[in-house]
DNA sequence: CAGTGGTCTAGACCACACT
DNA sequence: GTGTGGTCTAGACCACTGC
């Protein structure tokens, strides 16, 4: 093996039993996978700061460079965040700094401080069985209990976003249409408070289409106004689905913005 | 300073002239922008190789972990590409892994290899003088010659994305609609051979739209389908506005993809 | 002041590609 | 084998935060 000291337990020699493939990883990238165990089981909550780089590099016997490496790479996949002089700490919605991370909305003229935050209507919370695309998407089984919410967000009292979304039922056993009227602030933030579920990545498919009349109702849209339709799956750690999102978006006062780079 | 060697003069000391603020710039940063102007001035041109780690510390005279960190951060944002055992190499649109990079449209089934390559016809190709928007867009004055080039890309035999682009004149002297034609490969491959320019970033504004009577023609749609409008700025070394494109997409059989993490 | 992350170095060794 | 990037270590010092 490609350690120097005393195997640690935790550093797993699960590679020794592959015989075709060698399967060699990199210390760092085991260390990676322990510290997002850690994050997996809550041990260190969102907001919260991870012990120190040298607590870390004593806890798992190896440099402090190691440590340092698997943090970058945690770090610049947001699940993680370096402050200089302060610690490191378990990403969350709640900062003000990457709020709305997954939403790509802005207003054509402005920004999102000049418009101020959205004014929120629940229309819709209920709890059924789960459909087989919805199973598929969640990787649930169909007709497991899934959480559907259907809801209108406004900017400047214009209803511009209309979105369903379906939550896992398990995970999300407790959840109301008032617990989420009463929360003020992202969506996202709640799951991680209420429910110990945070979202690290999302996966959006986006078309063009014409609102059916329910729809044109609900955004009190004049006719042939064509929507940004956004399907969106979100996933915790581990890559597990925990909500579909089918998002549609009046798009002549703003715009999805996409960076690439 | 925060040199341990004697000084090199290309290395700035530009931060002493500052007053207000102490500007410091670690060591591995102006190591970064030394390797980036090598890539503005084409010292080392797309597809090729850049010197060893050994011989850029050498040449820099730092050590090569400070060397490695600044490619690390070129690399992560696609401007170099590493190859274990092999070398460091410019990006280029030409490698087919990283082909269409920007271009997020895909097809619902299947993927793009089973696709194939699209077809593509160059409906018009012209100079003419900017806008007072597209010259906003492209960094230049208005009246400032600007090339526009039409096309239409199908796939399957099927008219699917229907594309205007403005290219600022100077630069792309002497594109011609005949050598757009005739060149098979991802066009900002041809504007990295044939014209220096490599794109590095682009960003898009994505709204959902109606198409007008010439657009409907030209991508042989029946009435009342709505399109994606993309509105693209590519950007060159340097944050240069490169390119101005407007693309309309059908997303019947194809989706905008977009994944964040 | 002590504690945190951030930078820089020097050296050893490993994995991979070419020849 | 030689040369490339990739990993890991150990130690020194710097920059920032908060007591």
């Amino acid at each position: 093996m490609n350690h120097p000291l005393p195997p640690n337990e935790a550093l797993a020699t699960a590679a020794e039993s592959a015989v075709s493939t060698p399967a060699f990883s990199p210390l760092y990238q085991q260390i990676k996978g322990l510290i997002l165990q850690s994050l997996q089981t809550s041990e260190w909550k969102p907001g919260e700061s991870i012990p120190s780089e040298m607590e870390l590099a004593a806890r798992y016997r190896v440099s402090q460079g190691t440590v340092r490496k698997a943090i970058d790479e945690l770090a610049s996949g947001h699940l993680l965040i370096r402050k200089q002089g302060k610690g490191t700490f378990v990403a969350t919605h709640a900062e003000h700094q990457v709020q709305y991370r997954f939403l790509k909305l802005v207003p054509d003229q402005g920004d999102l401080n000049t418009e101020g935050p959205a004014q929120r209507e629940i229309v819709d919370c209920k709890r059924l069985r789960a459909t087989a695309e919805i199973a598929r998407a969640l990787a649930l089984r169909s007709g497991d209990t899934v959480l559907q919410v259907k809801r209108v967000l406004s900017f400047s009292n214009i209803p511009t976003i209309l979105e369903d979304l379906w939550l896992p039922g398990t995970p999300f056993k407790g959840m109301t249409a008032e617990r989420l009227a009463d929360y003020h602030g992202p969506m996202y933030a709640l799951f991680e408070t209420e429910f110990g579920v945070r979202m690290v990545r999302a996966q959006e498919k986006i078309r063009a289409v014409l609102p059916d009349k329910a729809q044109r109702e609900l955004l009190k849209l004049p006719p042939h106004t064509p929507l940004l339709s956004v399907e969106r799956i979100a996933y915790t750690y581990n890559d597990t689905p925990m909500e579909l999102r089918r998002g549609f978006y009046r798009t002549d006062t703003h715009h999805y913005r996409n960076d690439m780079n």
